[in-house]
DNA sequence: TCTTTGTCAACTGTCAACAGTTGGACGGAG
DNA sequence: CTCCGTCCAACTGTTGACAGTTGACAAAGA
């Protein structure tokens, strides 16, 4: 039984690492959903390690705003109150406006060809499918990349992901697909012809549809300046 | 010789939490420089602890981008490449403008009027000493403050450590403090005017200067597109 | 002299046990 | 029935010891 759970931690490098990597994936999974504590003696003993490299990933994944840590009490998955889910949009706003500026300096036409027929090509799929637009992350994902900042992209995916936890807490929200599908193509668009304010201001549009969407999906207000309930 | 350097974190609260304030000090301090690797056996007896603590604050502060840990070598205090500054000054310039663009939405005319008086003050300080502008740290935290969005303010906060750091690696750059101190009361004045586009574009050129004589303070070239060199 | 290989000390990764704290169950008083 | 104080089990914080890896030094060979 202690190479159960186990078995999915047989590569190579240290059982810390492994270990941050497999919590994290059961936490963007849903397996561990939002508030729910991690008991270490028996997650250690689910891993087949001990308490100490676990405590260490526990201390990364709280750096990555993943889970919160309180002393003496333990490690939760990290729950979100309407202020922060919106302060997240602020951060990925910031993030992805600057993006696409440097993506304007810096991208070459072949590489905004592709990121063009990706979207061409999702699109396709999320049609065929029922009106669902998986490809959303991806998106954002590639975008990122483009601007050709290894470390604001990876900021920028902490932030995707704690967003992506956020909104884990609540039903599907409404579908925004063929909208989200639409704005991509501007955005796309407009980094083609190279006019970084016009693309700027089509990316701040976007993520305040995105935002006001995760926040009714929540069942929170639509302008969120005061605290909230925690459970 | 248990509790000489351990007085230090004879406050109370975990002793991994008041570690992780200790070392992230004796970083910013310039106590333990860049490049220098922290002996977990002799740092954890120095402050009086045992490693597992210890172990744990390192990973934590790995996470917040001050510490490199490499398997089996060891946890390192950073060094910054020239692409990694110039990555970081985009994060930063990322934050702040944004930041500006909320504070023109948010911040009411007093608060406003205490960060214009707050330049003044800190301007008249730098004339009767000798060129240098200590205060520049200070304004862009009261800047990010202003935002009213304590996730962005605090990642900010890091990323401005962790230039701060990489600029400690070098001697002193030529002082830009005067015209440092101009461009503050320039983006004050736009904020007043509550002219989001003007402050934004300020801030940018703003962060361009102090990237520029960052890069050249650290000895490298103006557009650092390619590695350097790791010691 | 330069390269290669074997050995070793120092250090990190991991573990199991101990100590202190927390939240709740239980029981009694009002 | 509610409120409050006590006690306890479960869990986290911390420790010291063990195991595996790394980089360097020294000896042997070309």
């Amino acid at each position: 039984m202690s190479d159960e759970a186990g078995a999915a931690l047989t590569r190579d490098g240290t059982f810390s690492r492994r270990t941050e990597i497999v919590i994290r994936d059961m936490i963007l999974d849903g397996t561990i959903p939002p508030g729910e504590r991690l008991n270490e003696v028996a997650l250690a003993s689910a891993l087949g390690i001990s308490r100490g490299p676990l405590r260490e990933a526990i201390q990364r994944l709280a750096g990555e705003g993943l889970l919160t840590v309180i002393s003496h009490r333990g490690a939760f998955v990290r729950t979100f109150e309407a202020r922060e889910l919106d302060e997240l949009y602020d951060m990925r706003c910031a993030f992805e406006m600057y993006a696409v500026r440097l993506i304007c300096r810096r991208a070459d036409d072949e590489q905004l060809g592709d990121l063009a027929a990706f979207v061409a090509d999702t699109g396709l799929a999320m049609d065929d499918s029922n009106g669902r637009y998986p490809a959303d992350r991806d998106f954002h994902r590639r975008l990122l990349a483009l601007a050709g900042n290894t470390t604001l992209e990876r900021a920028a995916l902490d932030t995707q992901a704690q967003i992506s936890l956020a909104r884990s807490m609540s039903a599907q929200a409404p579908s925004r697909a063929k909208a989200a599908l639409d704005e991509h193509q501007a955005i796309v668009d407009a980094l083609r012809s190279r006019e970084p304010d016009v693309a700027v201001r089509l990316v701040q549009q976007h993520l305040e549809h995105a935002r006001s969407g995760a926040l009714a999906a929540l069942g929170f207000t639509d302008d969120p300046r005061k605290g909230n309930e925690t459970p």
